[in-house]
DNA sequence: GACTTATATCTCAGTAGTAAGATTGTTCCT
DNA sequence: AGGAACAATCTTACTACTGAGATATAAGTC
């Protein structure tokens, strides 16, 4: 209820907002979970927005979100098995495959065998993906504290506590359903 | 740092781990921003973690999460322009034809000309659709009150408000690009 | 050691969506 | 009225991603 863009509206006659609400017959009463719906509404517009902000910054770079995802998580946690980093960025199993592939065409990641496991693969930074990601993490991490600035230091600590609760609880109650 | 699934990791050798760990050069020091990333990813993940089972409910009566967007907001605001549509679920201007397009295949949604404006067309529900909103967003209400039940009643209210200001101010430093 | 079950990745066909530009229509200005 | 500028939707080509199944490997059981 807040995504209305201000736009001119030049080329627009008044009659379609009276038509839109006359002929409107009022909703059933869905009154019940109305502030259940409000935050879902505020969560995803919230997210949407912000993710606005993280892919145009990855995009200057060449890069997808989810392709800056498995090169974060390989700068910070080092090699990683392909099941891994899907399990950690959210992925189909396909998907991985495509995007480490991606990735190994632009020179910035490549795979690696597991010694103890032959049906493994580890996806490893280049050097030049390490180079790359040095240069353009911290500038990452500020459009995304950037994109926060909207909350106070403390405002952002009871928020991430609440989402956090939030998130764990509805991963749980989310039978089966990873791949 | 949670999503680490239990699994019962059977077929999997430990030599593993011991080799991620060995190989990887501590990350340069990004702590500047610690708490903004770490909020960031909370918020995603609850999102996604909720998301899932919205999706998941609305699949069960063969509909994207896009196209029940659409029904839903026609079913609680009557019609609307595409372009209104559009902006609020926050779809291309291809997107939103695509998906009324099926809606219509599916008997759900009319095209109707627009009185005072002849480029313009609204998205009406017909009956059928309408009797299908009827019947199966109650139960959507619930599997969304369902996935928020991780917080109390306060909690909710409290993170609505953070959630809105975080959106708004995002979304407003967000430039130019809806479409 | 053969068999069953589980795991890790990959292949491939299909889907949902985006982006750029075309088309048609509307308003403003002179 | 004529033309410029703008707006709403649609078309088309393309991309990222999903999901089901295939392949190869691994571990536990008898």
């Amino acid at each position: 209820m807040s995504a209305e863009t201000p736009s001119k509206r030049r080329g627009r006659p008044t009659v379609r907002a009276e038509r839109s609400a006359a002929t409107h017959t009022p909703p059933p009463l869905d009154e019940r979970y109305a502030e259940e719906l409000k935050l879902w509404v505020v969560l995803s517009r919230a997210t949407a927005a912000i993710r606005r902000h993280t892919e145009a910054d990855v995009a200057r770079h060449g890069l997808s979100i989810a392709e800056f995802g498995i090169l974060e998580v390989l700068y910070h946690k080092g090699p990683l098995l392909l099941g891994e980093i899907q399990r950690r960025i959210l992925v189909s199993s396909g998907g991985i495959t495509f995007l480490v592939d991606r990735l190994a065409e632009k020179g910035l990641v490549a795979r690696e065998a597991c010694p103890g496991d032959r049906r493994a693969r580890y996806a490893v930074l280049t050097p030049a993906g390490r180079v790359l990601m040095k240069r353009i993490f911290p500038g990452h991490a500020e459009v995304i504290a950037g994109a926060l600035a909207g909350l106070s230091r403390d405002e952002r600590r009871i928020a991430t506590k609440l989402l956090r609760d939030l998130g764990r609880r509805a991963a749980e109650s989310a039978a089966s359903g990873t791949v």
